[in-house]
DNA sequence: GGCAAAATAGCACGATCGGTCGTTTTGTAA
DNA sequence: TTACAAAACGACCGATCGTGCTATTTTGCC
């Protein structure tokens, strides 16, 4: 084990903040909460974060940083073109369904949370999704360059699409819960894209 | 004047929470700053309801109620069809855009902040959602009845795309603040009547 | 104008908030 | 094993949380 002891306590609050935040929001996870969750007292925890802020951007920065491992990586090592969009659709679905420790997309619930606030918090936010966006753009751009889709395919127009159906099926699998979302939104994204297809 | 002097506190007490609720959510409204906002007292404005919960139903309601005279109501008197759907979706961006006192879809925050919870709040809201989907759904299957659109159309995955569009506008629109989110919203929609249209 | 009822204010409560101490325990390297 | 640094602790700060209870003011009706 080459973590120290601080680090590997680090760890560990942030995954359990991650969890937390992702059920009552970044600004609902309270020091005191946190510390009974991890374990810790208030102080003890404290002792690792300068501030509520450095948490909450602590916290974001391991929600980018395990996205870009369950979402973005794969799709490197997927062939170019169309199997690399519609494996990072897949593996955004995956994200947005999560686990039994991590329920829903983090991001789609601090947009929300920070539209309407100013800060490093939101600046860091709308950096992640725009870098997010850009990667979806750039898979578009590489399937048009194989020759896999429409030449005059807007690639800003397939990734709102596409980011359209993510967050309509977070909202129906989330809120609504309804057991037909998944399914449906795999359907409209294989609409999506057919029409996007180059006519043979 | 008809109404007393209790139901005008009342109104003004829900419209500064709707306001207050359009930016912080509706958990973070608390019963003190909402009583500064207003000018009443912390126990004086408590007094108009029996508990914070009860605020939050009765908030959430006053904004169903404005959506319903702002979006739904104008689309009842508009001709059946393709032009009852298009404006549905035109008074929609408009709500989202909301003016200077409400800020962005309420609808969406609250979808965010109850996904994970449980209680009266959550299910009052997943109700209007369904609802609201179920008036689109009428509104398009209006438009195939009319000829309007192709009978193979799905209502409930034009619905769902329709839904799409206006989530990652409210995104592009009040997190990143994009100034051509707009324009690029309607262009998807516009793109979305077309191929929904039945072929003449 | 008087009077009941409604509306609002004042005050206090236990709990929790983010945050700061000084102190004690624990990990680690010599 | 000892010495020192890192980590965790408990107590405490002023502020605010939701929510009672009791006065006091204001309103609306006869």
């Amino acid at each position: 084990m080459n973590l120290s002891k601080g680090e590997q306590t680090r760890k560990l609050i942030l995954d359990r903040a991650l969890a937390m935040a992702g059920e009552i929001g970044l600004e609902g996870v309270s020091i005191g909460a946190l510390a009974d969750e991890t374990g810790l007292s208030k102080s003890g925890l404290f002792a690792h974060f300068k501030s509520k802020e450095a948490l909450q951007l602590d916290v974001l920065q391991e929600a980018i940083t395990r996205f870009t491992v369950q979402v973005l990586q794969p799709a490197l090592t997927t062939p170019r073109g169309e199997p690399r969009v519609r494996l990072l659709f897949d593996k955004y679905l995956e994200w947005i369904r999560g686990d039994d420790a991590r329920r829903g997309c983090i991001f789609q619930k601090l947009t929300s949370e920070y539209a309407g606030r100013d800060g490093a918090v939101r600046d860091r936010l709308v950096q992640s999704q725009k870098d997010w966006r850009d990667a979806i753009m750039r898979a578009v751009q590489g399937a048009i360059d194989e020759g896999h889709f429409r030449r005059d395919l807007d690639p800003a127009v397939f990734a709102h699409e596409m980011l359209g159906i993510a967050m309509v099926f977070q909202s129906s699998w989330r809120l609504m819960r309804e057991a037909g979302a998944l399914p449906r939104a795999q359907a409209i994204f294989d609409a999506l894209l057919t029409r996007s297809r180059s006519v043979p």
